[in-house]
DNA sequence: ATGCCCTATGATATAGGA
């Protein structure tokens, strides 16, 4: 089974590209984060034409997440029942698997109420999946590039906004809490390799980019993994999304 | 090679992203 998570950055901006990636890549699951439209405005007919159910929560012209499956899902949840009305979780069961989309609040900057809303929202994050049991997978744009290897230049990001102390204590904190494994960090444990790309100044043909898309399982999937990658591919050509995919198989 | 900020909005600037 595979799994992929991909910030889309607009879903109607974007779904062009979208369809091509599920006839061309023919995942089980893809998790989208902020899709930026409505549960209205959603393209509906279009995922199903291309043989996709979807569990969706919009959001009017920010956030949004949704899951898209060619298996049923079962028992969907959206947000973590604390009356956020920020759409930015969606959880649901595909093929024996508890799976949590996510987009993880940006913080904009250290100090702002958004900064604070950031690291209140990985607290709450933390104790929500707690209740869960396993096989479980958290994906998602998680907004916190983990560890120095996770950036271009750890320098210029040193203290900034994705990879500050307290965002990435967060992180660690929720990680440790609940006993995950980075599937990507665990397969791969060399730097330099990112998820995110700005689009300024060529970042992308560069590299210069960070690791803030991650998949986190609980340990009976780390097992059963059998690869987990980017598909830099979905970066290239004209009007990508910001973020690449990232994707796991599992036996 | 992969190419030089992007998206949504009661919009012609602004807010948010990361």
């Amino acid at each position: 089974m595979k799994i992929v998570t991909w910030n889309i950055n607009s879903i109607r901006a974007r779904l062009e590209r979208l369809i091509d990636y599920l006839k061309t890549r023919s995942p089980d699951v893809l998790c989208l984060q902020e899709l930026k439209c409505t549960d209205e405005q959603f393209p509906r007919t279009e995922i199903e034409a291309a043989g996709y159910r979807a569990e969706v929560f919009g959001q009017k012209t920010y956030n949004g997440v949704a899951i898209l499956s060619k298996l049923p899902v079962t028992d969907v949840v959206r947000n973590m029942g604390d009356g956020d009305e920020q759409s930015r979780i969606i959880a649901g069961t595909v093929g024996g698997i508890r799976v949590v989309g996510l987009y993880a609040p940006n913080g904009q900057a250290l100090g702002t109420p958004a900064f604070e809303y950031k690291l209140e929202w990985y607290a709450k994050l933390s104790r929500w999946l707690h209740s869960m049991k396993g096989p479980l997978l958290v994906c998602g744009d998680f907004n916190v590039a983990p560890e120095d290897i996770d950036t271009w230049d750890p320098v210029l990001w040193q203290g900034q906004t994705l990879c500050s102390p307290k965002e990435r204590e967060a992180f660690a904190a929720m990680v440790k809490a609940n006993s995950f494994t980075d599937l990507f960090r665990a397969r791969h444990p060399e730097g330099g390799r990112f998820s995110w790309w700005d689009y300024r100044a060529g970042a992308f043909h560069k590299n210069q980019g960070l690791r803030i898309d991650h998949i986190l399982v609980s340990a009976d999937l780390v097992s059963r993994c059998t690869d987990v990658d980017v598909d830099r591919e979905a970066r290239k050509g004209t009007q990508p999304s910001d973020h690449a995919p990232v994707w796991a198989e599992f036996s």
